[in-house]
DNA sequence: GCCAACGTTGGC
DNA sequence: GCCAACGTTGGC
């Protein structure tokens, strides 16, 4: 069982968009990052990811979100009237995909990106030493310790 | 709005 | 395969 987070702008798509969604389901599409997307084409069904504010005021740790389907073919790479469209990925040999996601909660508090750099523990954290990256690994260890900041 | 970090592209 | 040029992300 590993443990995700995943980022997005509030202004873009936030925790309440998701929840408005039919089954509070949406295609965690547009991610056009080789690493991200090996990341998500590596999920099980059933594993949970923080969801992550970027470019927010705080940017910080939102919620909580569980993958229901495994990766499939990104379909907005497919279409050209999309922002996210990549002539390179056909549906004969697709190069993007991703995963679906469903809310599960959201944190009474945004968990801020200042509070986490300053926890000891969580220095490693791909958050920190990775920022660019839009989908990453969380460890088990991290995700307990970022839940026990909730109890504050 | 700036800019550091870093991923991608394309010429050679 | 190298690397310069360029584009994007995201904190501040």
């Amino acid at each position: 069982m590993s443990y995700y987070l995943f980022k997005s702008e509030p202004d873009v798509f936030n925790l309440n968009d998701l929840k408005a969604k039919p089954n509070q389901t949406t295609p965690w599409d547009g991610v056009r990052n080789y690493q991200a997307r090996n990341i998500m084409r590596a999920m099980k069904v059933g594993e949970r990811g923080f969801f992550y504010y970027s470019n927010a005021k705080p940017s910080g740790i939102a919620g909580v979100i569980e993958v229901v389907s495994l990766a499939k073919p990104d379909e907005t790479a497919f279409d050209p009237k999309s922002e996210y469209f990549d002539p390179k990925s056909t549906a004969d040999n697709p190069r993007w995909f991703c995963v679906e996601v469903k809310f599960i909660h959201a944190f009474p508090k945004v968990i801020s990106l200042e509070t986490l750099k300053k926890i000891p523990s969580l220095s490693e954290m791909t958050l920190l030493t990775h920022s660019r990256l839009s989908v990453q690994v969380v460890k088990e260890k991290e995700w307990n310790i970022i839940h026990t900041l909730l109890n504050v």
